[in-house]
RNA sequence: GCUCUCGUCGUUCAACGGAUAGGACACUUCCCUGCGAAGGAAGAAAUGCAGGUUCGAUUCCUGCCGAGGGCACCA
């Protein structure tokens, strides 16, 4: 709040320390009981003034009295003083637009390429697929809450071993290219031939589709992109994602390769190969153009970029969602592109990081078939999500336990740190239990019911100004700040953690409050009861994860 | 070998260098003749080890131990 970061810069002149007010810390206090934020200065600045921090503190707190909005300045434990806000302040929060609240416009007039999913097509896709395309959703979904123009850019991979050693084994099984589970098993039988004695006739189909000699296979190449992209389609409807664009790597690779030969200045010649240096830099060489003449993924991506570049020239920052183990690999391609792109020199080019998937029931591998593909999950989760479905409101119930199963499976990842490491527990997440999306969604529905009632019983809400605070409201009011602050740090755990503090704050209340109880106090209490529920659906959204109603 | 991450209750996930390290699951107790019990209330339980910087360290620095990535023609 700028009003006391002013106020406490003002105090501390007097004290003959000057600083500007947006040096100030001023954070959220995490006890409700320490007011509603809380600097740190005067224990900065004791050591300078040589006075004791308490000392201080209640000077500053003395000097920083009357501040718009603020209701009282306290001085408490080692040092901290302590602002708490006055009841006109929430009021205010009730005014805003609904759909809006939450929302900023600090990215207005951006243009944010944000690239995610990018699966290998004809590989079954497992929950590990699903991690990038659910934070990447949730980044795009921050990025446009802040007002940002943003694109969803797919890049799929549609040529390369994996899919020659899928081609290889639909001519061995005879499978159907149409049929998306007869491509997961091929992909099986062809990477394990890979592994025995088929790597010379599987590297040789590689090499034919990389230059379709071969009509035959580029034909079922070409079948099996389209049932798996299809497949892949259907999947992200479900998870929520529409893409704005979407290309794939065998367009990317010839453009890629003509870019690095194009600029033999900043790629040289290396045992027969291409690559880029990349210790002039600080980082380590890589192969661009492999001794055989292909372009390696290294060309392939400025191949992607020159794409992105022709599609979107008005772009202001690109990201890219992908695993960690890519990092160090991103950052030589990035320095490539930034040679090679003098308009990319300048601006945000990132690498969003996602951590690995682990299962507790031990490691996934598509060659023991213990993969636990995306649709199978889903699946799995929509079976129990319609137990609890059988007594609901909803009208569609089939629906309802599809949302709710995609809720489950979006905060289990959404919860922790992005670039951590996810370790999947499938029964917890088929729990509805707890600290969970399907919590947060009851919790939404749970609001919605008492506003229908409210509606029917023609109680308008109308926040009471003279009120005491509560620490429900007071949780609320910090909602815009957690949105920035995750939008700031490409991390939407923020808000997910946060959201599990509203539910919970409201449901306390809930539990003890009676909302419509007749009493002139009720107006309020709806007031309260549908700003908790604005601030849940926007948060959700930011998630990606559907508030529907009635569950 | 070089390099980058990460070690927090039994488990899983939090904590701009701040106040009593916070949730959830599991465990032990309670609460539906009140707007939705997918809920609420209470209890027990943790910072890998050793130093350093700081008024203050889970957080920053160093070392050790442990786990996982990445280091040239795979993606």
């Amino acid at each position: 709040m700028q009003q006391i970061r002013d106020a406490l810069a003002n105090a501390l002149k007097a004290q003959d320390v000057s600083v500007a007010p947006e040096e100030i810390t001023l954070e959220h206090t995490t006890d409700f009981a320490h007011g509603d934020y809380a600097s740190n200065v005067a224990m900065v600045y004791a050591k300078q003034l040589g006075m004791n921090p308490r000392e201080i503190a209640e000077k500053l707190a003395a000097g920083a009295r009357d501040i718009e909005g603020v209701a009282s300045v306290e001085v408490a434990g080692p040092g901290f003083i302590n602002f708490t806000l006055a009841p006109e302040v929430f009021a205010q929060i009730l005014e805003e637009e609904a759909d809006e609240w939450g929302g900023n416009d600090i990215l207005k007039k951006e243009t944010i390429l944000v690239e995610y999913t990018s699966p290998n097509l004809f590989k079954p896709l497992h929950i590990g697929n699903l991690i990038g395309n659910i934070i990447g959703e949730s980044i795009t979904r921050l990025f446009e809450f802040s007002g940002a123009d943003v694109k969803r850019i797919n890049y799929p991979s549609d040529i390369g071993l994996p899919v020659a050693k899928c081609v290889w084994g639909l001519q061995k099984t005879g499978g159907d290219a149409h049929d998306i589970h007869a491509l997961g098993e091929a992909y099986r039988i062809g990477n394990a031939a890979y592994e025995a004695n088929g790597k010379v006739e599987i590297d040789a189909i590689n090499k034919a589709l990389y230059e379709d000699s071969d009509a035959e296979l580029t034909k079922l190449r070409e079948r099996g992109v389209a049932t798996s992209r299809k497949h892949l389609h259907e999947l992200c409807k479900t998870l929520g994602t529409k893409f704005d664009y979407e290309f794939f790597e065998s367009e990317t690779g010839p453009i890629g390769k003509k870019i690095v030969e194009k600029h033999m200045g900043v790629f040289e010649e290396s045992d027969g190969a291409i690559v880029y240096k990349g210790e002039k830099v600080e980082l380590h060489t890589r192969v661009f153009v492999n001794s055989a003449g292909l372009p390696t993924y290294e060309a392939k991506d400025l191949g992607n970029f020159e794409l992105k570049l022709k599609k979107y020239p008005k772009w202001d920052r690109s990201y890219i969602v992908v695993g960690v183990e890519q990092k160090e690999y991103l950052r030589v391609v990035f320095a490539a592109i930034k040679e090679v792109f003098p308009e990319a020199k300048d601006k945000v080019l990132e690498h969003i990081a996602n951590g690995f998937l682990t299962l507790t029931t031990g490691k996934m591998s598509s060659r023991e078939g213990n993969v636990v593909t995306g649709e199978s999950l889903i699946e799995d989760l929509t079976e129990v999500a319609k137990g609890h479905a059988a007594d609901s409101r909803a009208d569609e119930k089939e629906k309802l336990a599809q949302e709710v199963a995609v809720a489950a499976i979006k905060f289990q990842i959404l919860k922790g740190g992005t670039s951590k490491d996810i370790i999947f527990d499938r029964e917890r997440a088929l729990s509805v239990e707890g600290d969970s999306g399907p919590y947060l969604q009851y919790t939404h529905a749970r609001c919605h019911a008492i506003m229908e009632k409210a509606k029917e019983a023609n109680v308008k809400a109308k926040y009471d100004a003279t009120a005491a605070p509560s620490e429900l409201i007071r949780l609320i009011y910090r909602f815009p700040e957690i949105v920035l602050h995750a939008q700031e740090e490409l991390e939407p755990h923020i808000v997910a953690n946060y959201l599990i503090q509203v539910a919970s704050a409201f449901n306390s209340w809930y539990a003890k409050e009676q909302i419509l109880d007749g009493s002139t106090s009720s107006p309020h209490k709806v007031a309260l009861t549908d700003i908790t529920r604005a601030t849940l659906k926007n948060g959700l959204w930011l998630l990606g994860i559907p508030a529907p109603e009635k569950v």
